[in-house]
DNA sequence: CGCCTATTTGAAAACCGTCAAAGTATGTGG
DNA sequence: CCACATACTTTGACGGTTTTCAAATAGGCG
């Protein structure tokens, strides 16, 4: 019964009583993937959600030029592929594993009258949604009136603030999540380097100095020379 | 019975029953606002949430360092006030009038409990909440991707789309739209003036040449001189 | 007519993307 | 254990886009 795991695992699916649960991991595969494995791809049909039971997955889309863009981070009892199989339409991201992860993987319709059907779930849903509305919108205030170097303050505060002082990101992917080149990125965490607010290695960044990262992010500019 | 005329115009309340709707009309207070007047402020205790019955509502914040930034425009049937009552969070952004605006005011804990009983309303809400999040996650990638002219033009046809030819917003609220200054809008739309694209006059736009401006919001760059 | 707001234009500077080239860690196979 | 391949990181120079600051013009309303 390890499907179970993720069932009762998530919050989302808490106040299932046991019949409902053992429904829905009748109707869930399991499945698992490594660093760097696809989930799903974008454009594809969306006849999947994708309940993470450990692991993280980012979602990404590629602009037109070959920028990539990291639009969510996802991690334990996140959805993936929610929006798209609700709205009926191809999966508007591609989701990759970050780590080693397990996913439950249920069937679109199964998953629609689950939401239908149970209110307790649909309320969560909705909570669930706002916030990454939210979310959405406080990254839009941030591309008009941030510099790149608050916004890369900004994300490695929040990081840290989400799972520790070190961060497991290359400096590709912190490009991709504050919408800029890697070559900014770069001269950025290099001006951070320099101020000793962090520490670089390959495809990791730690977190020395929380507090000036944080007047960085939200005060006006700071000359880092 | 003035105030069933929102409950009976609004697809999100299109399937409830009789009994239903009176009870929603029985706890709504019908309003009325000018253009410009404020609905409600960003930061203020989220009490109430707004049922546009007819007119236009623009959702706005201002950055740190005063500017303006337009972040949705609501209309006829849209609900101002949704997310923030749900997260129980202050009002999120100021709403104002763009145009004479007549409005349902539901209290917080009506609405909450409405949501929460009815699955055909949960489902419509949540239905409503995927598609803002997809907007703003497409605003998201414009912002990486495009350059202001881009954005601009893909404002100008996606309005002319929704309200036909004649856009009645300045250059300010066409520059809070797409996330720059006043200077930069106006340059841009004088730039698609000489190209005969578009003409304009004080606080409002006309869209001649809808095909041209989709393939500057769409294609690679034109050169317009 | 006079006032207020919206629009316009110019010039300089800041910020960031692009292109090109080189350096450096990590792992693999011999 | 070394050498090589690969991916990640770094740095410099240049140019394009947009912001900023400043000042002038024009439309609409009492």
């Amino acid at each position: 019964m390890k499907k179970l795991e993720a069932v009762n695992t998530c919050s989302f699916f808490g106040t299932l009583n046991t019949k409902e649960k053992d429904k829905l991991v009748s109707v869930s595969i399991e499945k698992e993937f490594n660093r760097g494995d696809t989930i799903l791809q974008e454009g594809e049909k969306s006849s999947f959600v994708y309940i993470i039971v450990s692991g993280q997955v980012k979602a990404t889309r590629f602009t037109p030029e070959g920028m990539e863009l990291i639009l969510e981070i996802f991690g334990q009892c996140d959805i993936i592929g929610q929006v798209s199989v609700i709205l009926g339409e191809p999966y508007y991201f591609t989701a990759a594993a970050l780590t080693p992860v397990k996913i439950n993987v249920i069937k679109k319709e199964e998953f629609v009258h689950l939401v239908r059907t149970n209110p307790e779930i649909s309320g969560k849903a909705i909570n669930n949604l706002c916030l990454r509305l939210r979310e959405s919108q406080k990254k839009l205030e941030e591309f008009i009136s941030d510099k790149v170097e608050q916004r890369v303050a900004k994300l490695l505060f929040a990081l840290a603030e989400k799972m520790g002082t070190e961060i497991p990101f290359t400096r590709q992917e912190i490009a991709s999540m504050v919408g800029t080149t890697i070559e900014t990125a770069i001269r950025v965490t290099s001006r951070f380097k320099e101020a000793k607010i962090i520490k670089t290695s390959r495809g990791k960044i730690n977190i020395i100095d929380k507090q000036k990262l944080s007047l960085i992010a939200n005060g006006p500019p700071i000359n880092l020379i």
